[in-house]
DNA sequence: TAGCGTATAGCCCTTTAGTACAGGGTATGG
DNA sequence: CCATACCCTGTACTAAAGGGCTATACGCTA
């Protein structure tokens, strides 16, 4: 049995399809909420306030939690699986992806969208990586000497700092970086310190 | 139609239950791979070399992709989740399991065991919410308007840039930076931008 | 040998960035 | 009412960044 916890007049349609005889309640005390298999939790038109405080009782019952916002959010997913949501999913999610959250809740799964997937992964995964950059990346155009003074600048460099640890002078760095400028398509070294760092997340 | 690569002898069992008519092949190179609706690598008996090599050559046929293990670790599946696999489970998972994640694949989805799910939210979850930065933070001293100041430079902007998508002069843009190097200790915009990307990565 | 790419660097110039010093205004709380 | 914090700005001025033009030197290749 399928309850659904909402502020809203009625059950969304795909819910209301993919569970014909499931029930909605106005709010997370009711008895019976303690008799279904997993709890539904409809933040729309809550007040933040009013979510933490309707979470934690949907969450007293022990029964596996899905949270469904109208305006999901990774920020908000998040947050909802920190205090002990099982599921996140879009109020409006598609029949087949209600019934896919009940089966993966029903083997004791957690169950997210593949995007928030992603992100999470991204967040761990901080060390080498899987992909290099895509072969024809701009950057391996850069010759040795560009990359050396670009990477230098990506680490919050100087130019006179470069030209020293460098043994050159000074103009030759704003040459290399010029150059580096160009064949990067940026306008000048705080374009090029976020882009070389933004390539130096993802390989080795 | 399933397509199982593997060094065993023959399929897992539960595998073959779960797919009667899957099919299994010796190694990532068949053409036949390419048909299928997901690809099934089998890291059994497989050296550290050749896990690479095969999970390169089984994503190459831009599948979704199930990593199996008869040794399974979070370690290992956070590998494979990061080289580009899309679920990762015990070689010898259970029939419903299998077919449980045929569905989430299918749904353009990942699959991951709720334990590895639980470690992956622990890690992210340091504390309580939208900021995970120490509270005592430097950042946190700004004024709203050094925040929005840096975190424009941050994205890469000129002073004169800032100015007018601020409405003040740029008088004014060097006032709030100047104030905002001194609070975080830093030199100079570059750095600034890097400290505040650095910091931008865990929150919001 | 001539040509090309790379690395180096001088001179000189313009544009940005950044600081020092000196204010003005508006809130807010004691 | 006053102190304090924040926001805004002006006039300098110095420092750093960036680029145009030119030139030398090296190694490689046609």
């Amino acid at each position: 049995m399928q309850i659904l916890i909402s502020h809203r007049q009625s059950a969304p349609t795909p819910w209301r399809k993919a569970f014909p005889d499931g029930m909605k309640v106005n709010g997370p005390t009711q008895p019976l909420v303690a008799e279904s298999r997993v709890i539904w939790l409809d933040l729309s038109q809550l007040k933040l306030t009013q979510r933490q405080l309707w979470l934690q009782q949907a969450l007293d019952h022990q029964r596996p939690l899905v949270v469904m916002s109208s305006t999901p959010s990774d920020e908000e997913a998040l947050q909802m699986l920190k205090l002990g949501a099982r599921a996140y999913c879009h109020s409006l999610a598609a029949v087949s992806q209600l019934l896919q959250i009940v089966e993966v809740l029903n083997h004791g799964g957690f169950w997210v969208g593949p995007a928030f997937m992603q992100r999470l992964m991204k967040l761990v995964a901080s060390d080498e990586g899987p992909s290099a950059l895509p072969a024809d990346h701009p950057y391996l155009s850069l010759t040795g000497r560009e990359q050396s003074v670009a990477k230098a600048v990506a680490r919050g460099a100087s130019n006179r700092e470069i030209a020293q640890s460098m043994q050159i002078t000074e103009r030759t760095v704003k040459a290399h970086l010029s150059s580096a400028f160009t064949k990067l398509g940026v306008r000048d070294r705080v374009q090029l310190a976020l882009l070389i760092n933004s390539l130096t997340l993802q390989p080795a």
